[in-house]
DNA sequence: CTAGGTGCAAATAATTTGCAGAGGC
DNA sequence: GCCTCTGCAAATTATTTGCACCTAG
C-alpha cells in the first residue's frame, strides 16, 4: 500500500510521526493509544507517549483517523482512509467489532430528527452482544480494513444492479402499458438508459472480482433492503393493464427520487476513486430522470385536464 | 411521586443512600457522578464522593439507573423506573440530550444481527448534532423524565389505535370481497374483535389525555412508520373485487405477525402498568388472529386443491 | 454481633501539559 | 532562525480502593 498522498492538513513531517502513521495504518481493527504506544516501542524505543497521544489528535483532526469509544473508559482509534463511516457490532466476549451500514437506518434516523427540528452531524450506532465466533466457535471470514473498501464497493454495486434491473423492468412495462403515445416515448428513452447503465455496472462488478477472488463469500457491509429486490420492484408489480398513466409516472417519479439518494449518500462516502465517479454520475443521472418524469407528469396532466375527467 | 417500591435487590437501606437516590430521582436529565455529588453536599456536607460513586454503581446494578456515555470522557447517569430504554439526539452545543424510540429502526438493526449471526443485546444510537433551541432560539416542549411514560404510552396507544382502525377497515373490506363462505366468517369475527379493542384502546388514551392536559403537544417519542396510516392501510389497499381470498389471508396473516411483533416488543418495555396489560394482553390477541388466519389459510388450500387452479 | 455502608486519603488509569531541547524548512 | 515536534516528568480528571470506623438488621 501507498500512503505517500496522506499527510494533509498543517503539520510538519517527522520520521517519529512518519512511523506511528505508518504502523497505525498497518494494524486492523480498532487499536487504543496504549496499544498503539506498545507497537511503537517495539519499533523504536525513543518515543513518548505523548507523542503517540499528540499524533493520534493530529491524525484525527487531519481526517486519517476517527475516534471510537465503546465505553471502555477509553478511546480507540481506527483509520478512515479508504474507510467510509459505519456503524460497529461490538461483542462483550471477544471485544472484537464488525462494522456494518445500512441505508435505511439512516434514512429513518434522518427523517426522525427532521420531525424533532433537529439538525443531525453525525450517528453513532453500537449494537453490543455476542458474535459468531464466540457462541458457535465457527469463525466467520473476517472484514478486516484491507477489504472494507472494496466489499462497500461490492455491496453498492449489487444494490446498483438490482436497482437498474427493476428500473429497466418497470420502464420496459410502462411503455408496454401506457397509452399516451409521448408518454410511451419517455418510458422507452428510460427504459435504454437503464440498460446503458447496467452494463457498465457488471463490467465494474466484473472487474472488483478480479481484484479479490474471496470477494463473494465476505460477509454483506452495506444493508439496504428496500433495493433487495431493486427499487422499482414493488412499483412493476403495480403495473397492470389500464393502470392510470399519471400514476405510472408518479411511481417512476419516486422510484427515481429514492435511488438518486442512495446513490448520493454513498458515491459520497468513497474515497476519491473510480466508485465514487460511478456512484456520482449515476446519482445525477437519476435526478434527470426524475426530471424528465416530473415534465411528462405535468405535461399529461395538463393535457387531460382538457378532456373530461372520467371515474375508474 | 412514591419511590417507595423501589432499593431492591440486596443492600442495607441507609439514611445516606436513600438521600443520593431521591435526589437523583428527582432529576431531569442525565447527571455525572460529580453533578450529582454537588446535589448531595448542597444538602449535607457530610457525604464523601466515594459514597455517590459507590450508589451509583448500585443503583446500575439494581436497575434503577442507567449508565450513558456521550464521549465525554465521563459517564452520565439516567433513571431508569417508568422510563423505557431509548435512543438519544444530543446537541453538540447545549450538550443537553433529547430521547426518541423508533420500531422501524429496532427491527433492521435486528435483521442485520441475524444476518452476520450476531446475538444482540444491547443498541446504542446517538445522533450527535444542533437542537432547535440552539439553532432558532426557539424553544420546544420539553420530553422531561416526568413526562417521558405517559408520552411513551400515548404514542403506542396512538400506533395501536390506527392499527385497530385499519384492521378493522381491512376484515371489512375482506369479508365484503370473499367468495368463500368460511373465510367470510373469519374475517367478519377479526373485524368485531378489532371494533372491540379499539374501543377499549380510544377508552385509555382518552384517561391518559386527562392525566396531562398538554400531552398531545409534547413531541412524538415513539417513532414506528409502519403504523403512521396503521400496519393494515397498505393490505385494505390490494383489496381488490377479484382478489385471490388466498391472497387475502396471506396479506392479514402479514399484518398481524407485524402488528404481533410490535405490541410485544413495546408492552415489554412499559413498567408494570395499565399500559403494559394492555399491550401485551394485545399481542397476545393479535397471535391468537394469526393463527386463526393461517388455519384458514391452510383449509382454504386444502379445499381450492380439490378444484382446478385458475390463472387470473 | 456482623455484614455492609461510609469518609477520607491514597491509588489507578487515561490523557494532557509545561518546559527545555532537537529537528525540519 | 523560527516554528513545530518531542521526551520526560508532573499535572489533571474521572473513578476506584484500602482501611479504620459506623450502623442497620
Amino acid at each position: 500500500m501507498d500512503y505517500s498522498g496522506l499527510r494533509p492538513a498543517g503539520g510538519k513531517r517527522s520520521s517519529k510521526r512518519d512511523l506511528i502513521l505508518n504502523l497505525f495504518l498497518q494494524q486492523k481493527g480498532h487499536l487504543s493509544a496504549d496499544d498503539l504506544y506498545d507497537l511503537v516501542r517495539r519499533e523504536e524505543t525513543g518515543i513518548g507517549r505523548a507523542t503517540v497521544y499528540r499524533t493520534l489528535q493530529w491524525m484525527v483532526e487531519a481526517g486519517i483517523a476517527r475516534k471510537v469509544d465503546f465505553g471502555e473508559g477509553r478511546s480507540r482509534f481506527e483509520p478512515s482512509f479508504h474507510h467510509p463511516r459505519h456503524f460497529h457490532l461490538v461483542c462483550n466476549t471477544c471485544h472484537r467489532s464488525s462494522e456494518f451500514l445500512s441505508s435505511d437506518v439512516e434514512t429513518l434516523i434522518e427523517e426522525i430528527a427532521a420531525v424533532r427540528q433537529f439538525a443531525p452531524s453525525q450517528t453513532i450506532i453500537q449494537v453490543f452482544g455476542t458474535c459468531e465466533e464466540c457462541r458457535t466457535g465457527h469463525q466467520a471470514m473476517p472484514l478486516d480494513g484491507e477489504a472494507t473498501e472494496r466489499v462497500f464497493a461490492r455491496d453498492a454495486l449489487r444494490i446498483a444492479v438490482a436497482t437498474e434491473r427493476s428500473g429497466l423492468a418497470f420502464y420496459t412495462r410502462a411503455a408496454r402499458l401506457t397509452t399516451d403515445a409521448r408518454g410511451r416515448d419517455v418510458f422507452r428513452k428510460l427504459a435504454e438508459d437503464e440498460q446503458a447503465h447496467l452494463g457498465t455496472l457488471e463490467r465494474r462488478y466484473r472487474e472488483l472480482l478480479a481484484e479479490d477472488p474471496l470477494l463473494e463469500d465476505r460477509p454483506t457491509f452495506l444493508f439496504f433492503k428496500g433495493a433487495a429486490e431493486g427499487i422499482f420492484a414493488d412499483g412493476t408489480e403495480r403495473l397492470r393493464a389500464g393502470i392510470d398513466d399519471l400514476q405510472a409516472l408518479l411511481i417512476g417519479i419516486r422510484c427515481e427520487r429514492d435511488s438518486h439518494k442512495f446513490f448520493k449518500r454513498y458515491g459520497e462516502r468513497f474515497e476519491d476513486s473510480e466508485g465514487k465517479r460511478i456512484f456520482l454520475e449515476f446519482a445525477d443521472e437519476e435526478r434527470e430522470h426524475r426530471d424528465l418524469l416530473m415534465a411528462e407528469y405535468r405535461s399529461l396532466r395538463e393535457r387531460m385536464g382538457k378532456r373530461k375527467k372520467t371515474k375508474p
